[in-house]
DNA sequence: GAGCGTGGAATGAACATTCACTCAGTTCCT
DNA sequence: AGGAACTGAGTGAATGTTCATTCCACGCTC
């Protein structure tokens, strides 16, 4: 696949050739990158203290990067790029597990318990993403958006088969993918409110009946409208914040 | 309620005395930082761009923040301080529909629905808080995940109550309380995937559904495992990202 | 094996810029 | 007149990026 990742513009004379070279000199330098955002943010977080942590100098950075905002790009990326790749892996597996007559509901178990699984290890790489997308510039952030469209589609696709199959209504497809991603990232982006689920499998488990509900819904049946008899209280919301 | 959310330090001689307009040119500064962090982020964002837009000059809004920091903080926690002084209210309001016979259902449903605009409302704040909050220092970074837990509790207090009144499952409930929450925020934090949905309503309408399936979900029932046959599979995630 | 040339890679001082914050002076209002 | 509020040029610190220089591993020649 080699670092199509990246679309260097090698402005600089000195720049590292050696493709393997390079590539683990980046893994390295944003890997240590990781960190200090995490703990820091990216903008309180200085290209020397990189550096310093990757066990590099200033300089070199700039050999493996061309600016500081694409080691940014680089972590938030690299993330999407697994996360597709296993969808991808996961595309052939269905067809044989539809050939053993799995359910629509086991194939989406199945996914939905990797997608889990993708973001527990990914759970830096998610949070930085959820807190420094702004941070990119418009075109890259424009592109990572794409990618995590492309996300939620691979669980729409999903849906759309279950649905097709009549396994789950049909209603509103695109908002349950949207609940069922949300769900499973929360795991890494509101991990500190979780604290009580040490392991992935702790919070997975439960989640899993709760994703089971989502699919089953059916959006068309709004539930009774609550308080209808006091037309008042509809403006409390706004009252509260005036 | 006074103004306790800030504690000043009131170093420097010139500062505004008078409390009103002290507020007043807080709330009119705090606006106009709220559109620039948005626009392009808080670190990217200098304080001259805030003064002007607020129409006033730099100097100026040092008299009525200490910081630049601080009108972050301000407007992260007044998001906050608006959505429990929202709970508040419900509180008394819950007293009076349980005299009239509302069932817990109900009672969530309309605790929902009210968090769910005022969310909306605080649409800017929500995101804003999920993107700066590294931009805090750590006392003020962990004073506003405590009131991010207490808000949290609300959630958990209504759903202990459905229970001990036999109305859903007590399986779980900090579970159920952070799936709310979290699908709740998300029309704020994942806005840009939500585009079909133009209005809170439409989106809130089959959310609800969805929520009253977390709510009667029983998580103890762990929903059947899946390829359980072939034990290979469950070591895929892992096998996808090495 | 010693000496030399070559070029890829590492270095970090230097540069230009930006920015939060200050303060001495001015304006405004009563 | 006098104090509260406003002003904006100035300050010093910090930062991303560059580039002239150094380092070093290798192959070549004698």
């Amino acid at each position: 696949m080699k670092s199509q990742v990246l679309r260097k513009k090698r402005k600089s004379q000195s720049q590292v050739t050696d493709e393997k070279r390079l590539q683990e000199g980046q893994e390295r330098i944003a890997a240590a990158a990781l960190n200090l955002f995490l703990q820091n943010g990216y903008h309180n977080t200085s290209v020397r203290e990189i550096a310093q942590k990757a066990g590099l100098s200033v300089g070199s950075v700039f050999n493996y990067f061309t600016s500081k905002e694409e080691i940014l790009f680089f972590l938030l990326s690299s993330g999407q790029v697994r996360t597709e790749a296993g969808f991808q892996k996961q595309r052939t597996e269905f067809e044989r597990l539809k050939q053993n007559g799995a359910s629509p509901r086991d194939l989406f178990l199945r996914a939905y318990e990797q997608y889990a699984a993708l973001t527990d290890e990914l759970r830096r790489n998610t949070v930085l993403a959820y807190q420094e997308t702004k941070s990119l510039t418009l075109a890259e952030r424009k592109r990572f958006l794409e990618g995590e469209e492309r996300i939620q589609h691979f669980f729409e696709e999903i849906i759309t088969y279950g649905a097709a199959q009549g396994a789950f209504p049909a209603g509103n497809i695109q908002l349950k993918a949207h609940c069922l991603l949300v769900l499973a990232q929360s795991w890494a982006v509101r991990h500190w409110a979780l604290s009580s689920f040490t392991k992935l499998d702790e919070y997975l488990e439960p989640l899993k009946s709760i994703a089971l509900g989502i699919l089953e819904s059916d959006s068309q049946q709004t539930p009774a409208l609550v308080a209808a008899q006091d037309g008042k209280d509809f403006a409390l919301s706004r009252e509260i914040t005036s």
